[in-house]
DNA sequence: GATGAATGAGCCTTCATTCAT
DNA sequence: TATGAATGAAGGCTCATTCAT
């Protein structure tokens, strides 16, 4: 029977995790020290060293957070809408949240996991897996639309769905950057690439 | 009257760069220490330091590189083709570089590079230069597209540009990945892009 | 509340002072590597390192107490002496002390501070104000035994004071390499110049 | 028959002292790198060493000019003056010249020799053999005085030569310092010491 | 002799991690 | 559990010296 309940460790390491993503959205996971965590956290390195194994474990801790927050963001739009509704939602919901301030912080850390998920094969993982649940949906959603005549049977689902995450992932590098970032903007080059999937009379070819 | 010629200086500069390269595209820019790239490029460490100031300048100097690079991708495409064909051939041009095995080790690095942009303002600078030049080049295409009228006037070029760019980025991530990559589905997505560009009567909305 | 106490911090500071003294007097500033100090002191890098922000930040300590001991030795003579016997003390202590080897391990350091302080505006700082306590307190004692009518009105205090310092500044340079040094001999020549100080009639000139 | 004349070689030689004086009375010898020798001089690394076998050869070379320059200072005044004459003489010649601006440099220099002979048994060699000349020539004057009833037959010769000696270097220590430095001030002080010899009836208690 | 690119030992410093309290 | 002083293995960088030209 332990002394401290288990919600009470949840909320410690929830801490540690909270002072690590902002000194790692500020410094980056190598310019980030232990010290820096400490500091944030007002904690101290051994109560850091009994939550987490190592500064890596830490690091992979943090991308197990993000994998769950884009996994929401992608998650079950109403089933009552429209495949193609659906994909214009998911893409405004994504869209909407790149706007928000508070977002920033974790895409962030999410960019530099991009990174490390090269070296890291923890990582490595945790961003396939990350993609791969919402390319899935957007598989099934296009496959219904097709099923549906909504979308043009030709059009290869997992091609299509790759190159919305695709966008979505440049649309995330360009903002981090501070490059101008419109919502309308986003949201009109997105529909373009939706008129394309509906277009019964596909010209493939511009000859 | 030097008895080094500096032709000779500049290829000791290019062994170097190339020695980093292939370590920091082996273990990332700071999981690479000056020893590996002593090693790597069997010269010394003070040699190194005689042709850059430091570890950082290293970096930099293989970020210029990158954006040498990738410029030249985006390059002036043949004036004699239509707008929408000079789309096409830079996306292709790109999937296909994509598909080269010597240009992944070049954007294994790249994608540290677009990390670490968020933290160093030179590369900030050179990241974003390297894709602002391939941006104006999208949207001058498209603008000589509408007034030729092979495009649709309603689209916003700065919105398409910056979003053809974000999808090439993505599938560049993916890539990097590991995640399979098709040089048809590629190409097959990015048609249905242009596709929603060319038609002239596209229902923006779905309802 | 602190589990460590400051006490113990200060015991640690200065046997890291106390290892780098015996390191500088050995082998100079330049020639003794922080390893060195690790060595002697048996502690580590990091240790020192939390203690002293830089082997500089080492030295300028070394300095501050050599300044505090100095300062101490010429310090308030017991005020029931007259001015020239207080004057004869201060060089007396002076001159014993120099007798003492435990003295002149950190005198070793002293010197090298001298140098030092041509270029280290810290430890100018540190010296030139080690010196100018010693000669306000001497600027003192014969001014007061100038209004007593014991020392001749017509010497210019100051230029006496920093006289009498130079002497023992020189005297320190002597002993430090090696040269005979007696009590005796080094007394005496000090009482010579005390003589002329005393003199009523002494006829500045020796035509 | 060496094809290039000893003289060139001399005055090669000296170029190249001539630059690391300079910058080790600016930057002190450890600072100061052989590259900043060779940009101050003008000439390469290989030309340096193969005048000098290292840096510490010439650092020993500057010594040994010091030495020179200082034992000229103190050398023989001309033998028709009485001896107190030539000790004032002497003394005046050395203050003058700590006026000089252009001799500053050469004793910054002369310092860090100072410092530097506690480690180098070839420096220390030079300063003390460079201090022992004008002793020995104080003391013969001061001997001279005593036979010829000028200077009181009490004192120790010897003990007021390195006295004085040390006088002067202590001087020179606050002169590098930047204390204010007056020649009436110096010359003051020094005629006391004098007016000390010369007394008859010294008192050498001050009761 | 002169040049200066190259060498490589070694220095100062950092920082992830441990452990006695 | 929590603390934070201490550890010590590296890492980035410098610089005296060499040697092919």
């Amino acid at each position: 029977m332990p002394k401290v309940k288990p919600e009470r460790l949840a909320a410690r390491r929830n801490e540690i995790l909270e002072a690590a993503e902002t000194c790692f959205a500020r410094q980056g996971f190598h310019q980030t020290t232990i010290q820096n965590v400490i500091g944030e956290s007002r904690l101290s390195a051994g109560c850091i060293y009994t939550h987490f194994a190592s500064k890596e474990d830490l690091i992979q801790a943090i991308g197990e957070r993000r994998h769950a927050h884009d996994s929401a963001l992608f998650a079950a739009r109403g089933e009552e809408l429209s495949p193609l509704e659906s994909l214009r939602a998911i893409a405004r919901a994504f869209i909407m949240d790149l706007q928000k301030e508070q977002g920033l912080r974790s895409r962030r850390v999410a960019l530099q996991l991009w990174a490390e998920a090269l070296r890291d094969e923890v990582i490595h993982e945790q961003v396939t897996n990350g993609i791969r649940k919402p390319i899935a949906g957007i598989v099934e959603l296009v496959k219904r639309g097709q099923r549906l005549g909504i979308i043009d049977g030709a059009v290869n689902p997992r091609a299509i769905a790759r190159t919305m995450v695709a966008m979505f992932q440049g649309l995330v590098l360009q903002r981090l950057w501070g490059e101008p970032f419109s919502v309308a903007e986003a949201t009109g080059a997105f529909d373009l690439l939706l008129a394309g999937l509906a277009a019964k009379r596909t010209s493939g070819s511009t000859k």
